[in-house]
RNA sequence: GGAUGGUUUCCCGAGUGGCCAAAGGGGACAGACUGUAAAUCUGCUGGCAACGCCUUCGGUGGUUCGAAUCCACCACCAUCCA
């Protein structure tokens, strides 16, 4: 199987320019191919690591991938899908994140030897001098086509800055230095950025008169169409520190049915016969494929180590197994106990089970808290500190949070 | 620069002097049912030393016994005009 025949199999293409040309570069490692990443957060993200994941694909097919960092795009702000503003980032911001996006991609990909570079846009954007980019890329950009592209549609109801309208034209710039500087002749981006990217391709065309391809990767929906790797506290994110590999394990267990396989091809490197085998699976059957995506997306990340910690945690807590070895573990000292107890409330709090004492109280009325196991429904229950000495206790909020609680 | 309308709790959105911690919906959370899924039903959703007290309705002042509601100024947003 080619390597298009594969991308095309597990989903993963959206858009593309040129369909011929691209298997063409693609499967002959003839590619030199840029994805661009803004530095918007200090941490990459689900979607980020899909991008991430394509570039590994291609760059062991022997293609040359450049991964670029917005360290001058992130000055502007990407509208592209999305309804209202960014907040403009500070320059200190924007340094910071681009450290800790180095970080991690360092982690994904081999940067050794030239196999792949990484450059930031900051190199040639922010020495730009106005007048001369108008006249010398300005010119070829139209207004009125501008105004119909996709990507500024959600805009034109809500406010459009000019800061952000030239979103576009500074990432069709770097396209088209790319292309000069590395000989990059393809561009891969989430399918948001598609017109975007066609600005540059565009931009390379006009200024050049050379061809150059642009192609978008699905955008990781769930089967309502809504983006994946949102939790209501905000991103699932990659760095451990922000999303622990046990929630991040947790948040693959817990997809939807209807997503398991979609997520499968999309995000892991399991091969698609494989897939296609779980496939078939249905009901309940369906929890062993949830552990299998889980268990692989924690491991691509997070390394072996910590994927099978977090599997086990998982098993412990909702298989009935007595083992607490791995789970997220709240220790306290001599400090949080009063004449020798600790009202349950307070260990909730402690645990950050629940962000106030309201919230506590209200989980333990509605039965929502087990302390061993043993559900608890008096708001006033007080533990007594022997109780917490040796193996400790496992208390938990709900179905899914929970935490086991032990004395220093 | 001018005119008009707007800014309400996580989001949408009611409220136009006391009955307002603020309707309704969504989301989130908890319970039942399940498979750590979905759907459904129920509860719940500012905080606290909790039959009470404190903080909240863009910001700052003011009127009033009493303000999310009235007045003044400021900020931001939208539409139309220039």
């Amino acid at each position: 199987m080619t390597l298009w025949e594969e991308l095309t199999a597990r989903g993963l293409i959206a858009q593309v320019t040129d369909e011929e040309e691209i298997k063409e570069l693609v499967n002959n490692g003839k590619a030199t191919f840029y994805i661009g990443f803004d530095p918007t957060a200090d941490s990459l993200h689900v979607g980020h690591f899909m991008a991430l994941c394509l570039m590994k694909r291609l760059q062991m097919a022997g293609n040359k991938p450049i991964a670029l960092l917005g360290g001058g795009t992130g000055m502007i702000g990407d509208p592209s899908g999305r309804t209202d503003m960014r907040k403009m980032l500070t320059k200190e911001d924007i340094q910071h994140n681009i450290d800790c996006f180095k970080q991690q991609m360092s982690r994904f990909i081999d940067f050794s030897d030239g196999k792949a570079i990484m450059v930031n846009n900051a190199d040639w954007l922010l020495n730009l001098n106005y007048v001369e980019l108008l006249r010398e890329v300005g010119a070829h950009f139209s207004v009125n086509r501008m105004l119909t592209a996709e990507c500024y549609k959600q805009r034109m109801e809500r406010g459009l800055s000019f800061l952000e309208f030239n979103y576009m034209i500074m990432q069709s710039y770097d396209f088209y230095m790319l292309y000069q500087k590395y000989g990059c002749n393809m561009q891969f981006g989430g399918d948001d950025q598609w017109s975007n990217m066609l600005g540059g391709t565009e931009l390379i065309r006009r200024k050049l008169n050379k061809d150059a391809y642009a192609m978008t990767i699905t955008l990781l929906l769930n089967s309502e169409g809504k983006k994946m790797g949102k939790t209501a506290s905000g991103a699932v994110w990659l760095d451990p520190n922000k999303t622990s590999p046990f929630d991040f394990y947790q948040y693959w267990r817990n997809v939807d049915d209807s997503d398991v396989i979609k997520c499968m091809k999309l995000l892991t490197f399991l091969p698609l016969e494989q897939i296609q085998e779980m496939e078939a699976w249905e009901g309940s059957q369906l929890n062993k494929a949830k552990e299998i995506l889980a268990y692989e997306l924690t491991n691509l990340v997070h390394g072996e180590e910590e994927a099978k910690k977090a599997q086990e945690a998982a098993r412990a807590l909702f298989g009935g197994g007595a083992d607490s070895a791995n789970m997220p573990t709240t220790e306290l000292t001599d400090a949080d106990f009063t004449d020798g107890a600790v009202d349950l409330i307070s260990l909730l709090v402690k645990a950050e089970l629940v962000g106030t004492r309201s919230e506590g109280r209200r989980a333990i009325e509605q039965g929502g808290v087990t302390l061993d196991g043993e559900k608890i429904m008096d708001v006033k229950y007080v533990v007594a500190k022997e109780a917490l000495t040796g193996d400790g206790k496992v208390l938990k909020r709900g179905k899914k949070k929970f935490n086991k609680i032990i004395v220093k």
